[in-house]
DNA sequence: AATGAATGAGGATTCATTCAT
DNA sequence: TATGAATGAATCCTCATTCAT
């Protein structure tokens, strides 16, 4: 919840706060970022900053949002409502994983909603995030079940919850160093993760998601 | 690494100190977590803390380290090595959930190291953390494949990163309130997350795991 | 001394600025006050304010002379040429009284004009202020004293200012938090001051006065 | 309520912060008193500051507090129980008024406490202050009319409400630019009120508030 | 005459760390 | 080894005033 002022002003400068706010809560972490630099880099007066925003507080919020958007955008603006579960999770997949590599600072943030004191955030956002992605899955999966594409044996929440587990440990393992860390070690991977490594590690893994959920003598025909 | 002062204290002053900092460290996080506030919890004195450790930074590698030791101990303390795979899954996430209930505070400190902000933690945590669980995993799963109980068609490295990920996202989901709101989110819990309703997440995931590890024929036999 | 500016705006904008500008700096205090808030209370613009008055110094001078016309418009227009003292001390109290019920505010700001740091204003408006009453009450002794109402042993300076400072204390304990307490303090009044209890202190102050001022034989014709 | 820290530093130390911030407090008012010139006025640093209070607002309090246990010391202090009402009323406005010249910080602040938006203050001041004042004049005009030398149709309670209020404003008009312009309006002096004509309109004052106290007989014997 | 976005100096408070005792 | 007073840079936020429209 900007204030009002935040939509009158250019949209270029608009942008460029949240980009910039972005990128520094990104790198720096909520706490240990400065209102300051903040409002240097974006080339605003600090005084503006607080004509836009109620607090940093509410700034962080609103670039979350803004963050939430544009990755639902990216992710789920091209999927076509006919494609079956195994498309749908492919897209999902990949998009993400390009958004993740073309914007890890929204990811970041997202990782950092789950950090200490944070909770403030997460009671105001993780619901929307979360509720979306796992109705989507939901949905998919159970209309995959109708369809005989999914084995009838799978426990859709459970299912959902840990597709999406998969998918939000390897957008980490593309932006938090941590993870990054931890991904090369348990995937042996000397080099940084580029673009084509990470590729690689990805059609795997929707592979074995693939695998996991397709009815046995579909996965022989598969196979 | 602790100044050798540390080790020359009276233990219960120095558990006291590693406790209170855990709990602070995982309250606050590293940035907002006040010297003087800790010092004051644990009894010592400013001065103190800085006769014992060299910097706010050390004291957090520290307990972190201290944090690793425990968990392992609580986690693979008691696994017998001619446990097969999935006997020593079961016991990994059923200990780890434990452990997790019963020392939340470092389960959240894990997750603050892959924020923004604590990369120097990652740095010198990371690979220590992981390798260990990565090259156990690896090993078992290795082994299954030799023992005919793993299907043969797993990839080894892949299937230890997803089994983590998945051990991860779970004991996150019993600490951080983000991770606590998506997981009632995806499966539809309306109440607090208790030791019943974690228990009962915790069979299905362990019996997704071991469905999706499992020769077809063995699978058959199971079900 | 407003802009000319603002002679020219519709009188109920004008009256708007300066009503809720004296409310909001009798509330706050001169430093306190923001003339953002101000802006938005009084339904103009940051920028009008600045086209009313020079500064915000002058905004609240201006108040203050308003103030000033109104209170006395308030207290010594009804009074007749011909009345004598006793007559017109029991209206201008009375008078008085009704005034800071009505207009807290501008008690509030009077008294605000004696505070540290306030100085600047007392320079411009006290003798101003101060001088009309005072030039008021010591001819009215004066004549009193020469119609033989008045004992003719006071001294009638000294006279006017003791009780002014009477009425000033009065009307400060109606208005302000420090002189409410005190009063409920010193007259031993347990409930909120009302209009009753006021009226009925200040029936015994205008006695008390008299009592003081009238000749032996005259205060005995009295009793 | 200061911290503990307080008590412990040097003596010399405590006494010149309570003394600049009286002197701070008391020249520029509560709000535009800026806690890092005061601290480097009292040549302490703005942290240790906070070491010893909890905020500004426990400073300004703790300040008055100090203040009032000087100025009662000074003023009370020397009073002889058995001297009667005539001659502690003499004492009481003789060293009130050499307090105000030798420490008008002191007066200054009691009179920024009725100030707006000293609210707080008053609540936690007021009632100490004029408490004990209030009980020492009743209990004095009680005495006085018992024995005799006070007129008995006397409001004791409104009684010690006017004197002290003459007292406050005399002692305002010693340290207050108000104050003393409205003095030197009413009592018509030109210069600038020294010691020598400050003790000329006391003597005076002192003989008002006797004569105005004592029954018809003593009086017209005093005379 | 009116608007409201923009500015940046200013001000309260925090906190890691030091050091004399 | 223990203490806790001292420091001052750092940081969030405010606000009078200006000025382009």
């Amino acid at each position: 919840m900007p204030k009002p002022t935040f939509s009158n002003i250019a949209p270029e400068k608009r942008e460029r706060v949240l980009k910039e706010a972005a990128r520094l809560f990104a790198t720096r972490g909520f706490a240990e970022t400065d209102m300051a630099e903040l409002a240097s880099r974006a080339a605003v007066s600090k005084g503006s900053l607080y004509d836009y925003f109620e607090s940093k507080e509410d700034l962080y919020l609103s670039v979350c949002r803004d963050a939430l958007a544009r990755s639902r955008r990216a992710v789920y603006g091209g999927i076509k409502p006919d494609w079956d579960l195994y498309r749908q999770i492919d897209h999902i997949f990949r998009k993400g994983a390009a958004f993740a590599r073309a914007n890890p600072e929204y990811v970041r943030m997202y990782l950092n909603v789950s950090a200490s004191g944070m909770e403030q955030f997460a009671d105001k956002l993780t619901r929307d995030v979360e509720g979306y992605t796992a109705d989507h899955l939901k949905a998919l999966l159970r209309q995959g079940i109708q369809d005989g594409i999914v084995r009838s044996d799978v426990d859709v929440n459970l299912a959902a919850f840990l597709i999406n587990s998969v998918y939000i440990i390897f957008l980490a393992s593309l932006v938090s160093r941590h993870y990054q860390i931890r991904m090369k070690e348990y995937l042996e991977i000397a080099s940084r993760i580029d673009a084509r490594s990470a590729t690689e590690q990805l059609d795997k893994v929707i592979l074995t998601i693939e695998r996991f959920l397709k009815p046995a003598q579909t996965r022989q025909e598969t196979a």
